[in-house]
DNA sequence: CTTGACCTTCCAGTTACTGGAAACCCCATC
DNA sequence: GATGGGGTTTCCAGTAACTGGAAGGTCAAG
C-alpha cells in the first residue's frame, strides 16, 4: 500500500469496520473533519483519515458518547496533552459505566426472581402479572 | 377517595410517578387507550386507569420496552392467559438484559484497567490513548 | 449501450420521552 | 372588569447515534 494513495468511503469502511453510512455521518457531525473530495466529488481519504477513524471506531466500542470522542480526538492529537485530562474522561466514563450496569442488573435480578417463580404453564396465575399490579419500585433519578 | 371521583392529569402524575407528559405520549403512542374528557376537553381518569398506569410505570422501571408493555398489559387484562405467555416475554427481556449487562462489563473492565495503568499527571504519556490508537477489539454484532 | 457497483445528497424512521410556545379554563383577588 | 396564577390543551422540535431508502451521478466491463 502506498503511504499516499487515496482511499474512498468503501474501501476505509472496509479498512475500519465502520460503514460508509457512519463515516459520513461522523463527518457531518463534525466529530470528524470533511474529507476531501476527488473530480467526481467522491470523499477521499487517507492513511491517517484510517487512523482517526479507527480511534474513533474504538473509543465507540468502548462506549464513549460522540461528545466524548471528539474530546479523545482532541487529546489525542495535542501532543502536549495531560494525561490525568484524558484520565478524568475515562473515569467519568467508569462511573456512568457503573451506574448503567447497577441499574441492569437490578432489573435482571428483578426479571429472574420473577421469572423463576412463575411456572410458565397454561394457568394465568403468573407473580409476574402480579408483581407489576402492585406498586412500583422506588426509581432514584 | 371516593370510587368513581375523576381524576385530571395531573393528579394521576401525582399518583403514579409518571410526569403527565408521559401520560400524554403513552395515550398517543397507543399503550393506553385515550382518556375521556369532561367538558372542558380535560383528560379525566379513573381509580382503574390509576392502576393501569402504574402497572406501565412499574414495566418500564424493569426495563421492558413500550412494546413489551403493550403485550404484558394485554396479557394483564386476559383473565385467561396463560402465564407461560408472560414467562416468555420475561425471559427474552432477561436475555436482552443480560447482553447488554455482559457488552457494558466489559468495557468497564477494559476502562478500569486503563484508567488504572494511567498516570494521570500532566505528562502526555497515556495508556488510554494508546490503546484507542490501536486496533479496535473485535465487537460482535 | 447497458449493466453493475460504486458514490452522492436528502429525507425519514428509530426509542421514549422532554422542553417550549401559544392558547384556553377556572378561580381568586384588586 | 381586569389581572394573575395554576392548571390544561395542542403542536413542534430536539435528544443519541445511527440506519434505510430513494433518486441520481460516475466509472469500467462486456
Amino acid at each position: 500500500m502506498q503511504p499516499d494513495c487515496e482511499l474512498m468511503i468503501g474501501e476505509v469502511a472496509a479498512l475500519t469496520g465502520l460503514p460508509s453510512k457512519t463515516i459520513r455521518y461522523y463527518e457531518e457531525s463534525g466529530i470528524i473533519e470533511s474529507a476531501r473530495r476527488n473530480d467526481n466529488r467522491y470523499r477521499t481519504y487517507s492513511q491517517a483519515d484510517v487512523q482517526t477513524l479507527r480511534f474513533v471506531a474504538h473509543a465507540r466500542s468502548l462506549g464513549f458518547s460522540l461528545k466524548d470522542v471528539g474530546e479523545l480526538l482532541s487529546l489525542y492529537r495535542d501532543r502536549k496533552r495531560a494525561s490525568k485530562d484524558v484520565r478524568r474522561l475515562a473515569l467519568a466514563h467508569l462511573a456512568d459505566l457503573d451506574r448503567r450496569i447497577a441499574d441492569l442488573q437490578a432489573m435482571r435480578n428483578t426479571i429472574a426472581d420473577l421469572a423463576q417463580r412463575c411456572h410458565g404453564d397454561d394457568r394465568p396465575e403468573c407473580p409476574i402479572i402480579e408483581e407489576l399490579e402492585g406498586a412500583p419500585n422506588r426509581r432514584k433519578r
